[in-house]
DNA sequence: TTGAAAGCGCTAACAT
DNA sequence: ATGTTAGCGCTTTCAA
């Protein structure tokens, strides 16, 4: 037999210790800790060499609540997202800000969303200085046009404005943290999900379609991982063709039509959240159900064709989430000095016809 | 075009309010506003007219920081499960304790966990009550054997300690929250992920296999729902056989092996987490690669042998998260006084090959 | 360079 | 039934 499991020790918790308890340990006044624990300077190395003295024997753990109710400070905080008016993804985004800015709003943190659009008066560049007129303590971003963004961060770094980054990650702005997915993995997914099963031929389209899909990098980063696993572990017959689409295009519906009628197609894979219910719609229309299809995203749209079965996977990015996890970040990092890490993967999950409502109901996500 | 998004008129906030304002806009003073707030009685019916009447007329958001420092005291909540070092799963469980503990430290809060084991002096009774010495303010508990748990739960409530219970539902017990799994819409995934891109007949195995599998009746819920999957969705012929191993019989492994040779099965459900490394391994052994094997859970074990596609899925019942989610609610409950929900049913996740690590670095789950 | 003291918003004990 | 007040642990200002 096993011996039982004591309550580790380190868990032991006594009655927790105070600055007024150090100093009284180390013969100074609170005050001298607090510079000393802050590293605030004006303190005489004597002072110092005996308050870390007691600091080293003891594990001080402060009290996050005190603190930051003793700056006695109200944060703020901007976010700024694509406008959400013109896609559902974003729409996602924007109710997360909207939970976020309920929960903080508890601990004096205002969270004020900004939209911005390609470009013209509405500009990332422009709402950014716009939202810097309320004197925000920090901002999150989603910056998905890239040579912009680059202003902006160049901007916020002169102002020493601490930001986080959502959704596209820019690593040379050096944000305080990135949350986002790993897009190359993405892919890799999402070819074991159109492989499933599969042991003969297979015709596969990659679809990359949106607004102005030719500036977008990020995408190929999701096309690399897919093509990867096909070449990695598929050994039958396979012909993958990736095609850029632009929805504004006159003959967008009729093209993409014409591919689906493709009687030689048995997989479609879309790398973008909001065409997915496009292409399922018209596969439905053409009664294609032995096309296996593959997107991004709970959408509203999305979960109804995944649930009628004219989409087999969704691949969930978790935009509500990943915003505000990037908020929280930003607030830990304003409101209790905690660290946050630098990036932050989010996990790559699997939607299907039978977990689905899990996913809905569930809150959390 | 569209029009521009404003931002919402609710998320303009102006300066918050405090107990002191409303206590000079109803001419009270603050004890009296504390007591309508709280319905802490000793109020005159005028003056919690007064009261409410400001009340209706401005959003009041309590600053919740100053709440759990004013009320200046330590919470303690004892947290219940098996014995972590006889299974993997619980191993998990007993480190997102840890992790909680860490986190909630800074708020004064202390967790102390206590293990039991199925009977004898460390039984789930004999346990709670040692773990009442400590004089915990609340609960959290994973009740995984019945009938003992049920003395317990009346104990409790005699206590008047409020408790949350996670990993098993009894929900006659009325615990202040559930957190855990649709284990029904688990099965019915579990069904659809063997049966992904199969078009001739199936032979397929269910094993439910633990210490003392005959009293989990809650593993039958995965049972119908995977059969029910199959019902309603194949219509090519299958044949699904279930079986209860207890993994202290002499034969255990023999019995197991037998059954993989079987050149028949197409495809093993393993309804517990611990277990299906084991029939991977023999799967390994036999080289029988044509078996889809689906499972429970990222234990480290069974997180190689998806790796290596021994196991094709696993259902994510994410123990870790639930215990630490548990907690959480407990503690706002205590601390801040925040309304949890009733039942919490996790997202069944699907794990991969090719979406593991993605979970695993992902730090959130 | 230091210590003393006044908050931060809320709670709870104590007079009245 | 009501008002007053002394904390909670930390930050920050101000005087020394």
């Amino acid at each position: 037999m096993y011996e039982n499991s004591k309550t580790p020790k380190f868990l032991m918790t006594t009655k927790s210790i105070r600055i007024k308890d150090i100093a009284k340990l180390a013969g100074v006044s609170e005050g001298t800790v607090d510079r000393v624990l802050h590293n605030r300077g004006n303190v005489s190395i004597i002072a110092l060499n005996k308050v870390n003295s007691v600091l080293n024997e003891i594990h001080y753990k402060p009290n996050l609540l005190a603190r930051s109710l003793g700056r006695a400070r109200n944060f703020k905080v901007s976010v700024l997202i694509p406008e959400p008016k013109t896609d559902a993804y974003w729409e996602e985004v924007n109710s997360g800000i909207i939970q976020a800015s309920a929960e903080w709003e508890n601990y004096g943190v205002t969270i004020d969303p900004f939209y911005y659009v390609h470009d013209g008066e509405l500009s990332l560049e422009l709402i950014a200085n716009r939202s810097l007129n309320a004197k925000p303590d920090g901002m999150v971003i989603a910056p998905i046009f890239y040579p912009q963004a680059l202003h902006v961060f160049s901007r916020l770094q002169e102002l020493g404005l601490p930001y986080v980054l959502f959704n596209t990650n820019i690593p040379e702005s050096k944000p305080l943290s990135f949350i986002g997915q790993d897009l190359f993995q993405s892919g890799m997914l999402a070819g074991q999900l159109m492989s499933i099963g599969n042991i003969t031929r297979e015709d596969i389209l990659i679809l990359h379609i949106g607004e102005s899909i030719k500036d977008s990098v990020y995408l190929m980063e999701k096309e690399k991982g897919f093509r990867e696993f096909y070449e990695k572990n598929v050994h039958h017959p396979v012909s993958i063709t990736s095609i850029n689409l632009d929805v504004n295009e006159s003959l967008f519906k009729q093209n993409l039509e014409d591919m689906v009628k493709d009687k030689k197609i048995t997989g479609i894979f879309v790398s973008t959240s909001k065409p997915v219910s496009t292409v399922a719609q018209i596969i439905q229309e053409n009664s294609r159900q032995g096309i296996r299809l593959i997107g991004y995203d709970m959408l509203p749209e999305n979960k109804n064709y995944l649930k009628n079965g004219w989409i087999s996977f969704l691949i969930n990015q978790n935009p509500k989430r990943q915003v505000i996890q990037g908020i929280s970040h930003m607030v830990n990092h304003l409101l209790f000095n905690k660290h946050v890490p630098c990036t932050e993967l989010f996990p790559l999950e699997v939607i299907t016809q039978h977990n689905v409502d899990s996913y809905i109901t569930s809150g959390i996500h």
